[in-house]
DNA sequence: CGTGTAGTTGAGATGCGTCAATAGTTGTGG
DNA sequence: CCACAACTATTGACGCATCTCAACTACACG
């Protein structure tokens, strides 16, 4: 193989950086070598893989939104990550799933086979860098999320999390959310009580608005950027 | 090359995780071929790399612990990770650090070049496959992470990361802590007074015992899991 | 022996969680 | 179209875990 696998920005990188660019084209940008099934319809709540689920597959996003969680021995969840089109998720280099992915809203998703896509990677090094990309996408995204556990007030998580889905749905000034408050509080580390009143003191002080629940519009996002400096 | 690259388990990752099994061993375990400069040396809290810099090379950690972190406007900081001997930091797919790197102790690295990196992954699968699995354990430790600050109370977090600090080295029951208070502190998103006086409750109830501030015996690893689970 | 840094401990403040009641939203069936 | 149930979200009152501020101790180093 040649110089492009991973590390190299000027190439090799460009055809998954534009694939990442346009979330919501849906042109599957690994090639269709017989390692990808036909795509499978999971209904909104439905269980994708459960933590310890031999990892046979990984997947990418066609629409609708997944997110990855654990469940801790008291019934409460984390979420790890969520997932929209264009977004590959449940690649592990051990045998099992070390996290549970379940259907936030109706989706479609592409599987891929891990044995068939090594074989695959093994031959093409655009594939190998592509996944070595989704990768370290996935390794930016959860220490970004680790900082903002961390060390952050619950308006300061709020703020970052209605940009987060600003950028990444296109950037538009409404942000239609596809998750509960209880998915929002499961991803921030808080509770859905919190979230709520978070939420309302933003609307109160002019910094969004609440058409509906799950519609925010953010009307002043440089009060949000400040909050998250 | 062949099928070993990325997420084949029976080979190709093989050396690596041996590698990571025995974090005490200083052999690299990348070829000497001339990607990676002489060895450098670093005191005690010098900065190894800021957030922002040039990602030029990354590391391996030969002796002593190393943090990567990232600091807040107000000058408070979060610890994403510690690193101990035989770990590997700091490779980016973009052109910048997104964190910093500190020498927690006096410590001693192997700096890679990223260009003459890719370049032997690119003639080396085995390379390219031990590049990409340190990456992965990379993110399964920011997972792990996430999921500790997320949901946790503080005996929980210390609970935690004793353990993790006792498996990392060598796994006997004391454990001598290269990092301050603030350190551990700025790692699970808590105050050095919370920690210090957690760790004091937990002497009290015969968990651990404090030989002194540095040295923790754990005397009840059983109490450690059980709060962990 | 004094000085500086790291760590411990205490008292009080507060942000977020918990519990509980209310309101809004969606879907179903009459 | 309305009634009802089930679910989701909001709001309020209160408690508690952790933070903040401050004093004190222990240890290292000149």
């Amino acid at each position: 193989m040649s110089a492009s696998l991973a590390l190299s920005v000027d190439h090799g990188f460009t055809a998954v950086q534009a694939a990442f660019a346009r979330p919501g084209s849906a042109t599957p940008s690994f090639p269709q070598s017989g390692v990808n099934g036909p795509v499978r319809h999971f209904a909104a709540d439905s269980e994708i893989y459960a933590e310890g689920d031999d990892a046979n597959c990984f997947f990418k996003v066609v629409s609708g939104v997944v997110r990855t969680c654990k469940f801790l021995s008291d019934g409460r969840r984390q979420i790890d990550a969520f997932y929209v089109s264009g977004d590959v998720f449940g690649f592990e280099t051990g045998a099992e799933h070390r996290l549970s992915a379940e259907a936030v809203s109706d989706c479609v998703l592409t599987p891929y086979r891990r044995r068939g896509f090594e074989m695959l990677a093994g031959r093409d090094d655009r594939v190998a860098g592509q996944l070595f990309s989704y990768a370290m996408r996935c390794l930016e995204r959860a220490q970004e999320h680790s900082l903002l556990l961390g060390r952050r007030s619950a308006a300061q998580k709020l703020a970052n999390f209605l940009l987060e889905m600003a950028d990444r749905r296109s950037g538009g000034k409404v942000v239609d959310l596809a998750m509960t408050r209880q998915d929002i509080a499961d991803y921030l580390g808080l509770t859905i009580e919190t979230v709520s009143r978070t939420l309302s003191q933003f609307e109160r002080d002019g910094v969004i608005s609440l058409p509906s629940a799950r519609r925010v519009c953010l009307e002043n996002q440089g009060a949000l950027r400040q909050l998250n400096s």
